[in-house]
DNA sequence: ATTTAAAATACAATCGATTGTATTTTAAAT
DNA sequence: ATTTAAAATACAATCGATTGTATTTTAAAT
């Protein structure tokens, strides 16, 4: 903490005038004469003032602050989720605090009281894989504290959640590769304690259907969609006869799965195709590159902001959920020759 | 804002206990009786009491909050620097904001002035690639307010620097090269008025001077090293005679000229070889794999942080440049067979 | 039962800005 | 020159927590 900060009493001391007209002036009120707002301005830039925005949130009850949290600020979508979301507060005069949860509920739970001890005036938030006790949010959801989950939803009570449509996504994925002549699509699920996994789950499923390959239990295998993951299941795919084509409900299992398959000669997409989820940058880059899924992760950033804005100002939560539309991305993984 | 928050007044008038000893009662001071904490506390949990940090902060002059400065974050250098500093801050009992300046001086500028209005305790930066003109941070600096650069030194007076051996890293990259059969060696630098890209551009100069290798200034290219730069330089390397190596100042700049080249049939490394600078994670999964420099990303943050926290307690400020050791990371895109 | 020191609690000021109300100043109208 | 309304400025309380000092309570010692 710098000494002798500047605050407006100094201003109001060195000018003689009072410090609640030093601060109309800064902020710019039209109670304010513009001689003396001259005259406060340039004072205050000589003195080096800069505001306190802890005493003004505190008086104010309004911190003009949004706190997001997301499992992993590296990862590619949550960094296009916050620029669509920083570009529409910034735009509407608000300040961003980005936090990471690392999955990790515990972790999770403390910045969420962290933020509201901040006091923020709401808070855009895609939940820890871990998560599965909400009561760290219910108390403040009771409240109508402004909430609004992306991605990942909280489908318990009434809540606003901004997805993307997973089950069309998994659905038409799927069918891609239906539809380019495999028939014996093993599908890596995520944990199906979410339900945005256990929607790609369905999608697939639905997609098999419509087609009237039979569903085979075998072949849909669960993990943590981890890169190591992607190895473990890759050679489960190499123990498994027939195998054409795998669709993964992420891009990095799908990854690592198709390194390895590579050390093991088996030709992608000739032997077995690839679909992904995500559109992580790597997948444009890995050979054969990946066809995957886009998940409009700007376009939910801006999405999930606005909805959170209306509920700050409206005070009405409005406890919808927009679901946004998907696209598949074509890449050569996934097209048989 | 949520209405009717509850404050330490309301438990106080519960209570018919002073808000003082309410307070230290909820800070643990061992001014207040046992009995009287567990009351306390048990009211406080019913109430379902939140701390008010804004007040406390203002109250205390001290915030337990360091601000976080960086080009982008979903950069994996950066977002691994990042994971260095939230674990050393959080073990010291500090919060961490995390911005990012898209590498624009304009939003730096009123990132720097927004943590300092909410009186972080000091900041950790690595600064943009636009800024050139230090006057947002000078004032501070002089002030004696805690701050670090990190990765991008700030060249200006006396600051504490926390960065690579950008030089021996280049020079190691290059006779690397060298050191496998590569005689006309490209170097595709970044903007000079980067100290950062100059040293990696000595420690190039320095690899070919040791190893009597004529400097052909055609065979140095500067660009931004964005993905379009490095098709621009793929495009320049094909218009020189003879070019057998290349070393980029980033990972990014190296892969797009890489997929580049492989699409005009070059063979990589065999016709010319790569060496990136940066390990992303992207330069370990493209064909072939891109030999890099590994940053020490986890380590620089952890380092800087440290740093820091002495600033914050001791208020002296050191002024020294910590310089860290890079490491090589050789793989198959430097190799000729 | 009284004195005395320590422990526990209450009082009151404070951090820096904001804002409703009161007062003073200015300028227009007579 | 005086009245009057509007404009400009000052006064004073407030946001919620903290903390040095004063007071009260408790418990030990006589």
């Amino acid at each position: 903490m710098i000494k002798g900060k500047i605050t407006i009493h100094d201003i109001s001391k060195a000018l003689e005038i009072d410090s609640s007209t030093v601060s109309r002036a800064l902020n710019n009120s039209p109670r304010v004469s513009k001689k003396t707002k001259t005259k406060i301005l340039k004072k205050a830039k000589e003195l080096g003032y800069q505001r306190n925005s802890l005493a003004s949130k505190l008086r104010t009850n309004r911190s003009n602050t949004i706190g997001v949290i997301v499992p992993r600020i590296s990862r590619h979508f949550f960094a296009a989720v916050i620029s669509g979301i920083e570009e529409t507060a910034y735009d509407a005069g608000y300040d961003v605090i980005i936090c990471q949860s690392l999955d990790n509920y515990e972790r999770e739970k403390k910045l969420v009281e962290t933020l509201l001890a901040n006091r923020v005036d709401g808070i855009l938030i895609s939940i820890s894989m871990e998560t599965t006790n909400y009561s760290h949010f219910k108390n403040y959801i009771d409240n109508g504290f402004p909430i609004i989950y992306f991605d990942r939803p909280c489908e318990v009570d009434k809540n606003t959640n901004v997805i993307i449509n997973d089950f069309k996504a998994s659905f038409e994925a799927t069918e891609h590769l239906i539809l380019n002549g495999c028939k014996n699509i093993v599908h890596f699920s995520g944990p199906q304690s979410t339900t945005l996994y256990q929607k790609r789950c369905k999608g697939y499923k639905a997609a098999l259907k419509k087609h009237n390959i039979p569903l085979r239990k075998e072949y849909i295998i669960e993990s943590n969609l981890m890169e190591n993951d992607g190895i473990e299941n890759a050679k489960k795919v190499l123990k498994l006869p027939l195998v054409d084509a795998v669709f993964s409900a992420n891009d990095k299992a799908a990854i690592s799965a198709m390194q390895y398959l590579k050390t093991k000669n088996i030709k992608i997409p000739e032997d077995i195709a690839f679909v992904g989820f995500s559109n992580e940058p790597i997948s444009a880059v890995i050979e054969p590159s990946l066809t995957t899924v886009n998940q409009q992760d700007f376009e939910m950033g801006k999405v999930a902001t606005t909805l959170l804005f209306e509920q700050i100002n409206n005070k009405s939560s409005i406890n919808e959920t927009k679901i946004l539309e998907p696209e598949l991305i074509i890449r050569n993984s996934s097209i048989k020759k």
